[in-house]
DNA sequence: CATGACAAGGCGTCTAGACCACCCGTAGAG
DNA sequence: CTCTACGGGTGGTCTAGACGCCTTGTCATG
């Protein structure tokens, strides 16, 4: 009883509620969740208070409710669709990311990046145009451009290895994106650095990413078809 | 036992939450809902009944709360990853989708449509290969397997247009599925179905289908890259 | 041994209040 | 005229119960 009062600014139903998820972390599914009356009598709190508490860890999928038996740690949905930086998704699969600049500057926005971007053609946008490698070998051609005006003193900054780090220093992490892929094959100069022959086939990702609502980046990538395969989850409506 | 129907129970949460979705319902983004206040005088409840009520809607992404301020009709959430079928997906693009059945028979599942499908190798599984077309050309060929024992008698009715219908039917519509895109040129025989020249690239997907937690489809398509561009939506975790 | 009645404990629903922090429009003070 | 203080309305949190239905385990009976 003495854990809640100390602090005046702890909510009770958030108290409870962190209790059981550090209770239920790591934990396997089926297992059980201390029972609601059980939870009133630890935190000397009412009712309501834990079922406020269990109900936001139910409707995070964290836990299920069986009426007439208990509460118990929910299978782990199915993810879907986790948008991923390049970095990211090469460590998933157990290969290093490495990049190498071939272009950063200060460019007018084109007719598609500007409205890619929701600004106005001729705005200032940033183009960096880099080199992807897994493993010491060549992986993707990436050309991104991101809007100037969010990311200050952006080009004057050491260039950092990952992308969507320096986006979150800024607050600008994507949490949404909408990819157009399709496949193409390598022009002569696509396949010079990409380290294959020409016209083999490329997988194609036109990346717009958004933070919130605002644009913040659109790329161009063009995967060796030979080395990578992206993985998509698709789930139904909500 | 006794008989339900006849009380049709009406949970006043319930009556509250579809009544303020009505509302709601077509309203535009940013319009008030009920106060609280308000929905417990005309429905005679209490506060936390009416609370119960909007916060299924609040975190199902319909209505927002703004403290001080009141509850209002939130701007739709962003849509991450829909899974859809091919006609449905065409439709999207307002085109007409047609198909024609190359290959239906059943069939042995070698070890990869086995481990796929969560059967042992040997098992009897559905294959059916169709010519998928967009306004009357060509657009894709896909190699689909079905888990035989989920569906008798599927190859003895008539074959639908849609397979997700059909799966619908007997409550096996898919829920999650993850697909595995790379990109390759057309073979001979591949070109010559897909009407392009030998060596066009293609876009490869194979996809992997649940209806709950029974793999239902696993499938193989190839998509003409000059006709298809592949759209997914992707967001950051739950 | 099999079966059914019973009780305990679980979640589901609901009440009738309470106080708080916050936002905003407005009336009064300067 | 501007600025401030206040009051009414909003959602946020919380209490101390109540009854209902369901599941499960126990235990007495046939």
């Amino acid at each position: 009883m003495d854990d809640v009062a100390a602090t005046p600014r702890s909510l009770k139903h958030v108290a409870v509620r962190e209790y059981v998820r550090s209770l239920v972390e790591g934990a396997d599914a089926g297992a059980p969740a201390p029972s609601e009356r059980e939870l009133v009598q630890r935190f000397g709190v009412a009712r309501m208070t834990v079922r406020q508490a269990m109900d936001a860890l139910v409707s995070e999928g964290l836990l299920e409710r069986m009426p007439g038996r208990g509460t118990f740690v929910a299978r782990p949905r199915r993810r879907v669709g986790r948008l991923t930086s390049f970095t990211e998704d090469m460590e998933r699969r157990g290969m290093l990311a490495e990049s190498q600049t071939l272009l950063a500057r200060r460019e007018q926005a084109g007719p598609g990046v500007a409205k890619a971007l929701g600004i106005t053609q001729g705005d200032a946008v940033i183009h960096w145009k880099r080199m992807r490698y897994a493993d010491n070998a060549p992986m993707c051609i990436e050309d991104a451009y991101l809007n100037e005006v969010l990311l200050p003193g952006f080009l004057q900054s050491a260039m950092p290895t990952s992308l969507f780090d320096a986006l979150a220093a800024r607050g600008l992490r994507p949490t949404w994106a909408e990819d157009a892929v399709t496949a193409d094959r390598a022009s002569v100069e696509e396949a010079g650095l990409l380290q294959v022959a020409a016209g083999s086939p490329l997988l194609l990702v036109a990346r717009r990413a958004l933070a919130g609502e605002k644009p913040v980046e659109v790329s161009r990538s063009a995967y060796r078809a030979d080395r990578f395969t992206l993985w998509v989850q698709l789930g139904e409506e909500t």
